[in-house]
DNA sequence: TATAGCATCGTCAACGTACACGGAAAGCGC
DNA sequence: GCGCTTTCCGTGTACGTTGACGATGCTATA
């Protein structure tokens, strides 16, 4: 009587030869006839077969699979929480037998093509970058993906590049909702203004786009009346705001595009127009907490960033081990954070100290 | 020249004793004294040594852990997106050896304490529940947990029991949200009303509450000047509101409680109130997005239902696979679907045909 | 003193896959 | 017919962990 026994194994009984063969047939190497490889492949797919990753993962504990990875190292805004995403699912696969390769770059873009030059010097069979300047990574991209590297851009796109996937809020959905917010929040014939950080960068402008058409759908009569360009420096965002709210006596929204909201928050304090003046801002982080209990931000447009890391990374986790082939775009919803759930969020409930502490000892309990 | 190993049989040498007492040592067995217990220990911590747990899922392949859950059958309302991530999940798990034990009840509440009797005879280690009806199976859930079987509630809670963990987005915190976004859509002295299911369950008076606490904060002036009681009934949904439209001249918002919204907005319609009267809606399913292009519903408290099922199997799958412990409570926060990001959301991106037939064959895209 | 019983520890065979190695058969040139 | 290569396939071992089984030494009881 033989073992009942599953896998491979049940393969080559079926087809009456060893499990090497076997092997052989699903990896496509060579050594096998051509006869006996498509005998062989008809049974697999007839009971079913899918390969127990637990089982490769263990034989092949010093060559599996390698992901690279290249995203900012700031920290506070954005990026820690993308890293964070990415730390926690990486502990996870790195019990299977899959090898992460990190590459971070200072800040958004610097050195970015240094760093995947390297990774693909390290030998990775996939690599998730956040394109900081597209123009210059598209190439590589390219020649990456020739080489069957396949690339998952994550928060900043590459557009132009053959890269297999993106995944990120869509920034012009992300200033869509805003406005659409914004019109809600605020009575016929209103007037409001728009801060950017700089519009040459395309983001800024789509996300600005996105709310110059949903403002006037959902405010008859309302009019954006100003789009400061406030190139991420603290005093001139607030210098700008301060004078602009000066200039308009009936100012009635602000909507910022940047993560740098905290100036014209102090403006519209100083204006003593807090609460007057309807805030929308974008992303999140604990300095901003206090502003929404006082009433500053009546809301912030919350970009996700630690899902999109854990989502990028079982993307390729996903294709580089059970062939999963990839969505061309994976946009996810931006959350919309008020006083009432700012409590729920990573950035509120961990300081940036703990958040680290927490990651690394595996015991993040905030999913959001 | 002995030859270099990894894991178990490197604290082995060290320890000079065999795997097997390592693997007692480790796994508080007994058998082994207390002594060397500690001594091992105390070298598997300086070496840092954490379990393959690829090598753990293969050894145990055919015992290894078991996850049984329990979630209604509905479909299309909330629980069938609560399954599509409840199975996602499982079945990358199931690559790993761990085993699920489907129960599924035909509603919630519904033969309930039957099904859980059945997971634990069928000898599970962990159990995923929706507590319909807290009062029945809490002590069912208490003899599980004394068992050693960890039992998770998701979506609905039994509060009273001693269950590991509960992942659910809070009614209460559902409610207030509601309750600010009303606020801030509506300007001063508005007054509002409340469609609820049936005030009895426990989730409605929850929201409800929620909701009276908030809107007063953000309106100022503002009042509730009824709630209304329908049921879950299509009819008296339709009658109550169209009468209290009616009754009332000047209603200016109206928040439904239950999943049950459309009679609410066909009343709207019949009312000529399309627009005029703000309406805030719970959940969502495909019926709803016509009704989000014409402006009768402003927006939506999304629970996220999907990934309410992808963190509960994760957080038992943790559990069971590597120890980790429980967070008391995962509370999400939830979504605020208005006509903006209508389109990123699961309900109305895949019909509910599309849906199953994607999610067994491993094609889902969508991850909100 | 013999022996059963217990506490403590070692040994070994799985689990399913990957890969190196070796062997058989067939083809080739001399 | 001999030695060689090439094609095709079987065998064995390793990966790290688990659990069943066996071995050892010690103590208590007859």
């Amino acid at each position: 009587m033989k073992k009942e026994r599953g896998g491979i194994h049940q393969i080559a009984e079926l087809a009456n030869v060893s499990i090497g063969t076997v092997d052989r047939a699903l990896h496509g190497r060579n050594g096998i006839r051509e006869s006996t490889r498509r005998r062989i492949l008809e049974i697999a797919r007839q009971i079913g077969y899918t390969p127990n990753l637990a089982a490769r993962a263990l034989s092949t504990s010093k060559t599996g699979a390698r992901i690279g990875v290249c995203i900012p190292r700031e920290i506070r805004f954005f990026y820690d929480q993308l890293w964070s995403g990415v730390l926690d699912e990486a502990r996870r696969l790195a019990q299977l037998g899959v090898q992460f390769e990190y590459r971070p770059v200072p800040t958004l873009g610097e050195d970015d093509t240094k760093a995947l030059k390297e990774l693909l010097k390290a030998d990775v069979n996939g690599i998730i970058v956040t394109a900081g300047n597209p123009r210059g990574l598209s190439p590589l991209i390219d020649e990456a993906e020739e080489k069957g590297v396949r690339v998952v851009c994550v928060s900043t796109d590459a557009p132009e590049s053959r890269r297999s996937s993106i995944v990120c809020v869509d920034p012009w959905l992300n200033g869509h909702i805003a406005g659409e917010l914004m019109g809600k929040f605020l009575p016929p014939n209103s007037k409001v203004a728009v801060v950017a950080g700089m519009l040459t960068a395309l983001d800024h402008r789509k996300k600005t786009d996105g709310f110059s058409d949903a403002f006037p759908r959902h405010c008859s009569g309302g009019e954006i009346i100003g789009i400061l360009e406030a190139h991420e420096d603290e005093d001139e965002s607030f210098q700008k705001t301060f004078d602009l709210l000066g200039r308009v006596p009936r100012l009635d929204g602000i909507y910022v595009n940047t993560v740098n909201c905290l100036p014209v928050c102090r403006a519209l304090g100083a204006r003593q127009l807090t609460g007057k003046v309807k805030l929308i801002t974008t992303d999140l982080f604990a300095e901003m907490a206090p502003y929404f209990e006082k009433g500053t931000i009546s809301a912030s447009i919350y970009q996700q960033p630690y899902r999109q890391g854990q989502i990028a990374v079982r993307l390729m986790a996903d294709h580089l081990t059970s062939q999963t082939s990839f969505p061309p775009t994976v946009h996810l919803s931006p959350g919309v954070v008020m006083s009432s759930n700012l409590q729920l969020f990573r950035e509120i409930r961990f300081s940036p100290v703990t958040l680290n502490d927490a990651v690394f000892r595996g015991h993040v309990l905030s999913h959001e």
